[in-house]
DNA sequence: GCCGTTTTCGGCCCGACTGTTTTCAGTCG
């Protein structure tokens, strides 16, 4: 078999589980699966040949064998089976609105009911509305539902769809109570073939615009009508959906709406591993369900929820150093080098020193002293730093770190030492790069560095990072002899992560250095000053 | 059945609407 073939065994399987009752997320399971294989872009032999299957996201040890059963001997016993053990009636019975595996399930096993023409014939009879969970409206429906299968096909060309929906938009859009409306879902995604039309507005009248979709002129029957919901049969039996939302969920609704659905998945569990919450309403700030607009990631146009995460942040940034009892604080993301932890390229942070002055705007408008200061932790290459001259001189703070070191340690020093006579370079970042009880030190003459700093102005960072505080707390006092500047560097990659200052202050303390050699305990208005004669000292080239 | 940069067990996306219920299950998107 080919994994489209396989692709549809395991999707089928998925459906049967459903329908036995299984557990849900197991049903999931086979049904992802299926996805993934389906988006394989190699042939799924050469995948089994080299022993790569496992390490396909969603194919544990279970699904790696039935995979491989199927793609070398074309069958699956277990497949077969589960077939076997389910009548074809009950898969084709999905097809029909409203009713899904639990309701199929219960229908199966209390009216012996395995067809969809044994369901009309036990509608008609009244025997469906009595049992539990069923009534007499369910009943009614399930008959209508069979109808309308009959008489309409299910799936519709896209220019049918937009020959109905375009009329319905444009009336939307002229109703004064409707702020912004769209298509959504597949039209929106110009599929080939689409199943219903969705539409979403923004309106502060939900109540107002759901009354008037209902009573749109090609508007055949009314199936949902709630208070931001509504489900119609638009002319040509096509179902369409409309929701109302806020104006400020509406890029969400939108995106949300638009799906597809494996998109949006996708979309909430990039945003849960982000520490954010997505969902039709908005993003949020917080893994627990909230709806509280002070968490809110603020996006005007759906675009935004793609690349809203540097500003989102460095708001969120600001208001919590802001808090603390901070006058400053420094955005040091790493450059593009580092792609492991997403460095920023040129553009991405010139895009970031923008948004950092426009931050800083914000917070002078609003009678505040804070500020952010743009910066870069730039990755120290072999032979030049990650950026170049011209934009590290745009920033306010430069920090240049060692971050893949070689074995040679006059080599390493060697780079160090170069970073630190860069004119534009303020500070060394975490001079070994050791992370106590799990990586060792590179190997760097630290006295050399240190000697260089001060040859050149060169600050260095006491990382107060725990698995680092290095510079170690044994060559500080070396340091300051030579009248080297410290700088208590948390290493923040979220929040929590400035409580680290603390631990930095201590490590200071043990390094026998004081207030006075710390750089980052000066004022804003000093600091500026110290970080602009970097660039003018004397021995620097 | 899958998965793990706080987890090898206990989660797994999540909210609206409907109909059947007296507080929630099922379906849908």
């Amino acid at each position: 078999m080919d994994k489209e073939q396989v692709a549809a065994v395991l999707a089928e399987i998925g459906t049967l589980l459903e329908l036995k009752g299984e557990n849900p997320f197991k049903t999931r399971a086979y049904v992802n699966a299926a996805r993934t294989l389906e988006g394989l872009s190699e042939p799924l032999e050469k995948i089994i040949a080299e022993e790569r299957l496992g390490e396909i996201k969603g194919i544990g040890d279970a699904l790696q064998k039935k995979i491989t059963d199927l793609v070398t001997t074309g069958k699956l016993a277990y497949y077969d089976e589960l077939k076997a053990s389910i009548p074809a009636g009950m898969v084709a019975m999905l097809q029909i609105p409203s009713l899904g595996p639990k309701k199929i399930k219960a229908l199966h096993d209390k009216l012996q009911i395995e067809s969809i023409e044994q369901l009309e014939q036990a509608c008609k009879e009244g025997r469906v509305a009595t049992l539990d969970g069923f009534g007499e409206k369910t009943q009614t429906k399930l008959l209508e539902g069979i109808q309308f299968r009959r008489t309409y096909a299910s799936r519709h060309h896209l220019s049918d769809a937009l020959v109905v929906a375009e009329p319905v938009l444009e009336s939307l859009r002229g109703h004064p109570d409707v702020i912004r409306c769209s298509t959504a879902g597949s039209v929106r995604r110009f599929k080939e073939v689409i199943g219903d039309i969705d539409f979403l507005a923004s309106s502060k009248k939900p109540a107002a615009v759901i009354e008037f979709f209902t009573s749109q002129p090609g508007v055949l029957s009314v199936s949902a009508k709630g208070e931001t919901k509504a489900s119609v049969v638009l002319t040509g039996g096509i179902q369409a959906d409309l929701r109302v939302v806020s104006d400020a969920e509406f890029p969400f609704a939108l995106a949300y709406f638009t799906g597809s659905k494996e998109h949006n998945i996708a979309m909430r569990q990039r945003a849960i591993q982000r520490g954010l919450r997505l969902n039709e309403y908005g993003l949020f700030k917080s893994t627990e369900e909230t709806r509280d607009p002070k968490l809110l990631v603020e996006c005007r146009s759906e675009e935004e929820i793609f690349w809203s995460d540097g500003r989102g942040t460095l708001e969120e940034i600001a208001a919590h150093m802001h808090e603390l009892g901070c006058d400053y604080w420094a955005i040091t993301d790493h450059s593009k080098a580092s792609f492991q932890a997403n460095g920023l390229d040129a553009a991405r942070l010139r895009e970031q020193i923008k948004e950092v002055k426009r931050i800083n705007e914000q917070f002078a408008e609003e009678g505040s002293d804070f500020r952010l200061l743009s910066g870069t932790e730039v990755d120290i290459l072999k032979e030049r730093l990650d950026f170049d001259d011209d934009l590290l001189a745009e920033l306010d703070v430069v920090v240049a770190s060692l971050h893949v070191a070689g074995s040679d340690e006059a080599d390493n020093t060697k780079r160090l030492i170069a970073a630190a006579e860069n004119p534009h370079v303020h500070m060394l970042g975490h001079l070994t790069g050791r992370l106590l009880l799990e990586r060792e030190a590179y190997k760097v003459n630290q006295q050399a560095v240190i000697d260089a700093c001060a040859e050149t102005g060169t600050w260095i960072e006491l990382n107060a990072n725990p698995y680092r505080f290095d510079l170690d707390w044994r060559l500080w006092p070396y340091a300051k002899s030579k009248g080297v500047k410290c700088v208590i560097n948390c290493d923040a990659h979220r929040n929590e992560h400035a409580g680290f200052l603390r631990l930095g202050a201590g490590i200071a303390r043990k390094g026998w250095l004081t207030k006075a050699d710390v750089v980052n305990t000066l004022p804003l208005p000093a600091l500026l000053k110290e970080l602009g004669k970097k660039n003018r000292h004397p021995k620097r080239k």
